[in-house]
DNA sequence: ATGTGCTTTCCGCTCAGTGAAAGACAGCGC
DNA sequence: GCGCTGTCTTTCACTGAGCGGAAAGCACAT
């Protein structure tokens, strides 16, 4: 917004977002230097932003200087359908599949190739365990992974089975051949299930939260290795995940429950559908900017 | 940034805050046009942001057009100090309240004068509630609210008790008098209750987590006023907020589990604690922007 | 003292952002 | 058919909001 830019094109939202983006599951809370790091910006910059942000509660001060993810940004982020419409619907089907099996109940969606875990209810009895709830992990290495992989279309399990693989442990399955296979088994019993291969010592049972055949979420529980019942498990698994389908479906796509939908509106061909692209990205930045006109620099 | 702006001295990162601000519970999908209404910019303004923000998946556009806060923001928000540490912390103890009662299970914070819930565990056989994760509710009507206010400090007490109080029920109390009676009969015996106060055919318990004396976050359960024996869930809520406190009070008050604290640095007095200000807000606009040498329109 | 690492402020240059205006498209009433 | 109304989208000339170098300040280490 303003000259003197030593990159010109990045426009002040980007720079904003590139703050944000600085947070992750490894670096919950920043110095002010560090954030200027990693956002690329200057200090100055990130010290102007980083304060409106702050203003804003977007982010936090903590005592000792660093700043963290704030509570306005929880309170926006819950506001989201995954949270409003799937989570909401999906948590006394968790309840019931946890009160079941009093081990980790996971809830997860596919998202950009892997899984985003939506929520864990987990207790003093349940497994220790690496997932946690706004927390990514593999598809092909987890339960709800490979329930949701299962059941993409086929054109997704060639792409995802096309791409590296992770092997987090030596069981983990990552030879095409053998995962197809263990897809499509998942896909005959109705659940996935997966034994040691994220984490050594537990193992897990999955299945899809089917909307019109599409797999719009998993739910899956994890249990100690040592429980080798995990076919007994299935059968709760599979309802849980079917009665939160059946609900979703029930309460239809759009409304908002207890929500009068805004007055429908035309929505001509000229309106894009999805996530709207930035018209010039390009380089390969992690996030989009609009550089446009950029003088070569010779 | 730029020029030919109608309101100036409102900066960019705050026209994004607004946009983001303008969704809430009851409006969680808006359309650009609303949008630029209640963030009061103008329509391409608007459009630019919200495509910036939709690009990042900050924002997510609905097949029928109307934009809705996306799973970027989830998953940011859910990195909140509020969510990792205070959450995570306290699931398997309001896992164990759940199992014990199998009722409406709340984890609420104090937060601007109103309780926000930061979880909630419900079932099929719980009573259906109006209280939802990211939601707020009034401190003296709702059993984690009494529970957050009565462990407050006198002043925050004397504070929240001048203001105008809502009523949402008859049995709603709002006479400074019974409340303080109220609240000082739940500090003697170290748990709240609300008799329909905030909901006719509900009652429920609540009890502050205590960390070092301060009440960082309120448990409580809620059940329907049939079941008369509000004091024999007291021992069960008392037992949960008491192992959260402890618990996080073991865990201390920076570290993040598992995760090496930054390097510690030099804060000294320069660092300003808490939220900062923005140097000049006034005029009583939601945020603060800085309005700096606005040459007089004459 | 001197050095290092952080945060914060200042200020002049300049291009990113603004919004009026115009275009496009869908539905509705007639 | 043909305006009319409500959306969303794009363009473009003007300009002040934003940028970052520089400097100051502060705390700790050596």
């Amino acid at each position: 917004m303003a000259g003197n830019t030593s990159q010109p094109g990045r426009t002040v939202a980007s720079r904003m977002l590139a703050i944000l983006d600085a947070f992750d599951f490894e670096h919950p809370r920043l110095t002010l230097s560090d954030l200027a790091r990693r956002a690329d910006l200057s200090l100055p910059t990130t010290h102007r932003l980083v304060r409106e942000l702050s203003c804003w509660r977007a982010l936090e001060r903590e005592d000792d200087g660093t700043y963290r993810v704030g509570l306005r940004l929880l309170e926006l982020g819950l506001l989201s359908g995954l949270h409003t419409r799937l989570r909401d619907v999906a948590m006394p089907f968790m309840q019931e599949l946890y009160e079941a099996t009093r081990e980790n109940v996971h809830l997860a969606v596919h998202d950009g190739g892997t899984a985003l875990y939506v929520e864990k209810l987990t207790g003093h009895r349940s497994v220790p365990i690496v997932s946690r709830t706004g927390g990514r992990l593999p598809l092909h290495t987890t339960g709800v992974g490979k329930a949701l992989l299962a059941w993409a279309s086929p054109d997704v399990i060639d792409e995802h089975l096309g791409r590296p693989l992770s092997r987090p442990t030596t069981y983990s399955i990552r030879e095409p051949g053998r995962l197809r296979r263990d897809l499509q088994r998942a896909r005959e019993r109705g659940f996935a299930t997966t034994r040691e291969e994220m984490t050594l010592g537990t193992c897990s049972v999955a299945s899809p939260v089917l909307v019109d055949g599409e797999p719009v979420a998993a739910v899956g529980a994890v249990v100690r290795s040592g429980r080798l019942d995990l076919d007994r498990l299935a059968p709760p698994v599979i309802a849980a995940a079917r009665g939160i389908g059946a609900r979703l479906a029930d309460i239809g796509d759009d409304p908002y429950p207890g929500y009068d939908r805004p007055a429908a509106s035309p929505w001509g061909s000229t309106a894009r559908r999805g996530r709207p692209e930035w018209p010039v990205s390009g380089d390969g930045r992690p996030h989009c900017y609009e550089v446009r006109a950029v003088a070569d620099t010779s």
